[in-house]
DNA sequence: AACAAGACCTGCATGC
DNA sequence: TGCATGCAGGTCTTGT
């Protein structure tokens, strides 16, 4: 489900109801998620303080009063709300953290390709699922001359490529569509032919497409939600993803829907070269 | 080494 | 209505 933007709305709205707050309780009902979840995860989050939050890629951090850090990633179909009060919990609230203040926050996840783990605060790097993550395309770091290098030699499309997190963490079906859409490069395009001018495109439609996005409160697809319950509008803003057969925003021929690496590309075939 | 396909899991829409 | 099929915002693991 998430991609960088829905991941950058949830932290944002997580941060005033636990950050500088104790965790009275949890409530897990399962040892596993998409892995086994860490030993005594409950005793070890139960009384901690947070922190402030962090965002790596499509991971959450959560830094603790006891040294450790909650990693929490969404997965495919994951979500957090947020209570004021206990709620009545579904069938795929697999986590559950109560705190000082009264306010409840649930996670769940009927894939379970979400994940949860603890790891030590300032070894982020160490973390498996932490460790090969690419450059943050929102940062200083990311530029036009970054992704010539890292797209270098590689004959994989640019769409497959622009999915691999090991290269630029945080861009998902949804937004990579979008930002190649916008730079005008066809996702069928070999990543290695990426040079300068498309490049420049590239790098700067996938820094406005992630921050328009967040701007809006994500995109809200199929059921997912924000914690407070509320949607993320940049579906309305979608030029191509999920519009197959629809007028291209820029001449109006349909949009087209290829399968590259297993997952669905949209886009103009006109526009996009 | 690079890349594609398979795997993991549930829910929902579609078509017969 | 019931059942089979295919698809979904991710990514690790396995196979070529």
């Amino acid at each position: 489900m998430p991609e960088l933007p829905e991941v950058e709305t949830v932290k944002t709205a997580l941060m005033p109801v636990i950050e500088g707050r104790r965790i009275r309780s949890v409530r897990l009902t399962r040892t596993d998620l998409r892995w086994k979840l860490p030993d005594r995860l409950e005793e070890r989050l139960t009384g901690q303080t947070c922190g402030v939050l962090g965002r790596r890629g499509k991971y959450i951090l959560v830094p603790l009063s006891s040294g450790e850090s909650l990693l929490i990633h969404l997965g495919m179909s994951g979500s957090i709300r947020l209570y004021d009060s206990q709620p009545q919990f579904g069938k795929h609230d697999h986590f559950a953290a109560e705190m000082e203040s009264g306010d409840w926050f649930v996670f769940s996840d009927p894939r379970r390709f979400g994940h949860l783990d603890l790891l030590v605060t300032g070894e982020e790097e160490k973390h498996p699922l932490l460790a090969n993550l690419g450059v943050e395309p929102l940062s200083n770091a990311f530029s036009a001359q970054l992704l010539m290098d890292r797209f270098q030699g590689r004959k994989q499309a640019v769409k497959t490529a622009l999915l691999d997190q090991r290269l630029i963490a945080g861009l998902g079906n949804i937004y990579v569509s979008e930002a190649l859409f916008d730079s005008a490069i066809s996702p069928r395009r070999q990543a290695g032919t990426i040079k300068s001018a498309r490049a420049q495109r590239l790098a700067t439609s996938i820094v406005g497409v992630l921050r328009a996005a967040i701007a809006q409160g994500g995109t809200s697809l199929r059921d997912h939600i924000q914690p407070g319950g509320e949607i993320g509008y940049f579906v309305q803003k979608l030029a191509v993803y999920g519009r197959s057969g629809m007028p291209c925003p820029r001449c109006a021929r349909p949009i087209k829907e290829i399968r590259q690496a297993g997952r669905s590309s949209f886009y103009c075939s006109s526009c996009q070269r």
